[in-house]
DNA sequence: CCCTAGTGAGACATCAATGTCTCACATGCG
DNA sequence: CGCATGTGAGACATTGATGTCTCACTAGGG
């Protein structure tokens, strides 16, 4: 935004272009190119001057999600306090983006190939080393491994982004719903022998 | 297959063409009519006699991931002893069906339509109340809605389905890191003042 | 005020998947 | 041995998305 001045004229604001093609595409994958442009506002031809096809606009927003997860990864500061903490910090900072990731975990086409972006790796790391760090403090359990909890973490991320958006679970439950389920799993936490005991914690 | 011989000639085995439709389209969900055909080692006119498109053969894989849905619940018997164990065999019947449950999971052309096939909703409404009665008799918490847990647990399944075809996790660890991390989370359990704690349950 | 860069609109060719058709072939049946 | 049925192979047209190009227009800079 604050470097559009330097443009000349109204050009395109590739930022704005790729966050409305990401809304429209969370939405429905399949959209046409001509869709995708009359939703940013802009022509067909202007939207292939900026992405050469389908193709490189796809590889675009891979690339937009992979920044906005590190970001997250940074914003949360994975490496501080109790892993638990960290990772409903890392939920509520991915939260935003989520369904910018729904779109791309079903995008299949980006994985199958044998060049996947680096960037998911290094993500899958720096989540796989949360877990695992949880797990050597004694926080997390250790029957389940790192790999499978980061893939759980995002599967979870994009049932909960489709989740709100077909309208099943309220907008504002995303971060507690995906984060309690993921720490805490479905069971009712045990409560050792106390004749009254909490039901369940309140705060929302 | 035991009824085939009564079909005059080699007459195309429709469950087989399914079968191997869902094994080739849960790799690679972008598969040609010609691929799928080779798949099942019938040609493509064949397998267009089958299925009049490939929009016909998708509702069929949707039939059968339904058909499928509905007899592991009901072999589940998901009414009967406790939610947990419930739970447990539910996921252990879905188990070998979770490659088409994941194919179906991203195919949102399915769903965003506004006639979506009923059987989904049966589906969701059986899972559904097997939460809720689970929360019922203070097997689970109650601070998440049954309708998340089951998209958590569909989300999860297609989450390991995707893992175990990737690599990224064993195959036979499966049932055991779902069913575990929908019931359990990923926070180890506290143990209640013992000195000496048994580590994690070790039944693989 | 003129010039230039960037845009919108549309025409056009291309391409891949698909739907449709024909025809030869094989196999089981009478 | 013919016949009927279902299949495989391929040709062909269609369709929809895409890539490419031209051209007029507009808005700002000099």
């Amino acid at each position: 935004m604050s470097h559009m001045r330097y443009r000349r004229l109204m050009a395109v604001d590739r930022e704005h272009v790729l966050r409305s093609a990401a809304a429209l595409l969370t939405r429905k994958s399949t959209a046409t190119m001509d869709e995708v442009a009359k939703a940013a506002g802009i022509s067909r031809a202007t939207l292939h001057r900026q992405f050469a096809g389908r193709d490189a606009l796809v590889r675009a927003l891979e690339a937009l999600g992979i920044a906005e997860c590190e970001a997250a990864l940074a914003a949360a500061r994975t490496d501080e306090g109790s892993a638990t903490d960290a990772v409903r910090r890392l939920v509520a900072e991915i939260e935003p983006h989520a369904g910018l990731l729904a779109f791309l975990y079903t995008e299949n086409q980006l994985f199958e190939g044998e060049e996947q972006n680096e960037g998911w790796t290094r993500i899958d790391e720096s989540v796989s080393a949360l877990f695992r760090r949880g797990q050597s403090n004694g926080e997390f359990r250790i029957d389940l491994t790192p790999a499978w909890l980061t893939e759980a973490l995002f599967g979870l991320l994009a049932s909960a982004a489709w989740a709100v958006a077909e309208g099943r679970v309220a907008p504002k439950d995303f971060t507690h719903m995906t984060v309690e389920l993921l720490i805490g799993g479905v069971r009712r936490p045990e409560e050792p022998a106390l004749p009254e005991a909490p039901a369940a914690r309140k705060e929302s």
